[in-house]
DNA sequence: CCAAAAAAATACCAATTGGTAATTTATTCC
DNA sequence: GGAATAAATTACCAATTGGTATTTTTTTGG
């Protein structure tokens, strides 16, 4: 129905595809010409959809949230106990982090470490797509705390910075070798500085 | 007392110079010129010292390791007690990817990560050499469970992976911008998950 | 002072980088 | 069958990349 020439490639895929290799290699060593090999697509071409290399970059972790990154939070809403809910959501960061046909890690976590000192405006963005998750994190832990699952003085801040930092360690390891089912023992050990509620 | 010209720069300088460039920036997004701003010494003065940019690398994270990763596990040896050795190991982490002065985060996490799916020689390198560290801990483990202060079916291969997860996790963080207090409260929430002996 | 040695400085290399201009091809509307 | 349109393709750009060959300096030993 459009006028021109047909597209030869569905946008979609083309983004897919680059989020596969910026995931893989990162933002620095990923050269256009490695999303023309893997794309098929020629440069102008990329150019022409996306823009400079920094906005294909962020345009690959939004398809990255929409994805791959919204899978885990699901987990939160499917389970209504904060603590058995939570480690679903860290199992289930754990599974994608090491998903075949998938590289390892979260192209989360790499792109903000990667990116934090160097490239701050990408950092920014992609940070800004993690909070989304975050949000539902707290959301959830302080629902959990007005039902009493948790004790009353528990700082829920706190608890979220932790659960947090566990996601980092499960993706960080996970690109770094650690196994599935080590990073399985790893939640559960995790999961043992739950706050108790007998206080 | 050498033969010809004397050298203008102290070669452990120009190291610690290269490992702080490194630290900043990251394997790939440091050029070699990079290094030759930052240190003064031209590019031949730096492969006739130190070889290629992996080799320079490897030995700028060989140089972190002495200078830098080694002053946590010392917390390791000065507390008798193992949980509150391991809590100050991690605060002392803590502190390390947070000093000023000194790019954020961790040389070695930032490295493994960047280098793990990509340059495996170089990433198997600086693996290596954070082991040590981890051998430390384990051995600290152990020698807490033949002293009671560990439960006796207390796995060590797990709590010496929780406990390494804990400093990548402080690292990360530490590196994509949470300030030192949160950390610190990072650290005391995942001290909660410290096996009580009462089983 | 002169030769040997070793480091510094300059200049250079082919290959790759991110990014574009120009051109060609395929389609739709009239 | 032509414009008009939009995509694909080709060719190209200056700048930067990792890495060296060459020359110039500065020293020591004789």
């Amino acid at each position: 129905m459009p006028r021109g020439r047909p597209r030869k490639h569905d946008r979609d895929e083309t983004l897919d595809t680059v989020m596969q290799v910026f995931w893989e290699r990162g933002y620095h060593a990923t050269s256009m010409n490695d999303l023309v090999e893997a794309t098929g697509v020629a440069k102008p071409g990329l150019y022409a959809d996306f823009g400079d290399k920094d906005h294909l970059f962020v345009a690959a972790a939004e398809h990255y949230a929409e994805a791959h990154g919204g899978k885990a939070v699901l987990a939160l809403e499917a389970e209504p106990e904060a603590r058995t809910a939570i480690e679903c959501y860290l199992m289930e960061i754990a599974d994608l982090a090491k998903a075949r046909g998938r590289p390892p890690g979260c192209f989360m976590v790499n792109s903000v470490s990667e990116c934090a000192v160097l490239d701050k405006t990408v950092a920014r963005r992609v940070r800004a797509l993690r909070a989304e998750g975050e949000k539902r994190v707290r959301a959830k832990l302080e629902l959990a705390k007005r039902e009493g699952q948790l004790p009353p003085d528990q700082d829920i801040d706190d608890l979220a910075t932790f659960i947090y930092g566990q996601t980092v360690a499960i993706a960080n390891m996970a690109r770094t070798g650690t196994d599935r089912p080590t990073l399985k023992r790893f939640v559960k050990s995790a999961m043992a500085a739950w706050p108790n509620e007998h206080a």
